[in-house]
DNA sequence: TTAATAGTTGAACGATCGTACAACAAGGAT
DNA sequence: ATCCTTGTTGTACGATCGTTCAACTATTAA
């Protein structure tokens, strides 16, 4: 009667910002580009349809929010990892569970389809895209360097990213298939093709 | 003054339905899933809004016509060639200049983003991707089979695949880079990781 | 020349799109 | 208790979305 209901909670930009990136990721991996719209966004974030023109400037603003998120976690620093402890864990963390699984392969294929048409999106691509190359070639280079391999790291490099992106397209797909080992083990299959032997024990004694 | 000017040319239902294919597929890849509306497609075809639902039931219609004429390429018959040749078909058209450039490759990508979502397409996807990695094995298998290789066929025709698919979207997305020929040779160098190896004379004599 | 066929146009529909904005309210500071 | 900040709501707007459909016309057959 003379209580009135709390109408709504609110909370730190920071956290409202961080739900409407979550429910904007949950909306791609849902419908793709297409349920990539306002009215989905908000209802995703259980949130008025206004909120998010407060959080971000524009749609294609979240959108590179959203990215920028995503390749966080793949790009992490781990300089102060071994050359080889940092190829493995380019290629376990690209097959763990957080990241692979199809709503969030889906998530990063719609956004894909974007980048060439959206210049902002576009440039956030290339930086983050040349850093991942660049350090992963950096790390096969050392190893060559301490086993006398003769190979060339940014073609290696290309190539153990064309197959993980590659396998995280056919997992993402189609449902009949492999497991998140058979992926990894199909990476390191391609590796000691090039020559560069990978056994766990001695990752760990490096 | 009594001569008239004719408004428009008649064509051929085939012959338009083609038309609007190839302008769906070329606003595919100048602006994603995004530009993909009747407006824009009519537009390219210089055509009125109005034709592409008569040619096309739905706009869902017409984009399963047009992934449908995408894989149509990629998988031609290749029953009558030897298996070498067959896999050395698949690699050589995946990285043809027919079929490898970006537009045409931002049309895949934003039609794969839609694959999850659209029943009728994915039902398409299946099938096609399905006879393109059986027809792959086959072709292993026998070549295993006569030169005595102890190989997994499915796992190797993944790795294949999932190879080709990641090169195209490297290639796609990111501008600095790489040629056709350098995606060519690193499959071929896949292949030849995991004991099959691959000479152009030896694929001639077969 | 005329009639039938079928490819094409352009307007119209309701729905939904992204954004702007005035009003409101929750929570902390004073 | 009151003010102030700012997170939040809901409406409104013009634009554009996909689809339908009646009218029109280029072409072919008779």
């Amino acid at each position: 009667m003379t209580s009135k209901e709390i109408a709504y909670h609110r909370k730190s930009a920071q956290q409202r910002r961080a739900e409407l990136i979550d429910a904007g990721i949950a909306c791609l991996g849902q419908g793709g580009m297409t349920a990539f719209t306002i009215d989905q966004i908000c209802k995703q974030a259980g949130v008025s349809r206004g909120l998010i023109n407060h959080h971000f400037k524009t749609k294609e603003d979240l959108m590179v929010s959203i990215y920028s998120q995503m390749t966080d976690y793949l790009l992490r620093d781990r300089s102060r990892e071994s050359p080889a402890a940092q190829i493995a864990g380019f290629i376990d963390s690209s097959f763990d569970e957080a990241s692979f699984d199809r709503s969030t392969l889906r998530a990063w294929l719609s956004i894909w389809g974007q980048v060439a048409t959206r210049p902002e999106l576009k440039s956030l691509h290339q930086d983050r895209y040349r850093h991942y190359r660049r350090q992963l070639a950096q790390a096969l280079s050392t190893i060559a360097l301490d086993r006398k391999l003769d190979i060339d790291p940014d073609s290696v490099a290309r190539q153990l990213i064309a197959l993980i992106d590659g396998l995280w397209l056919e997992y993402c797909l189609h449902s009949d298939g492999f497991s998140l080992d058979d992926a990894k083990a199909d990476c390191y299959r391609l590796l000691e093709g090039a020559g560069i032997s990978f056994d766990k024990t001695r990752i760990a004694q490096e």
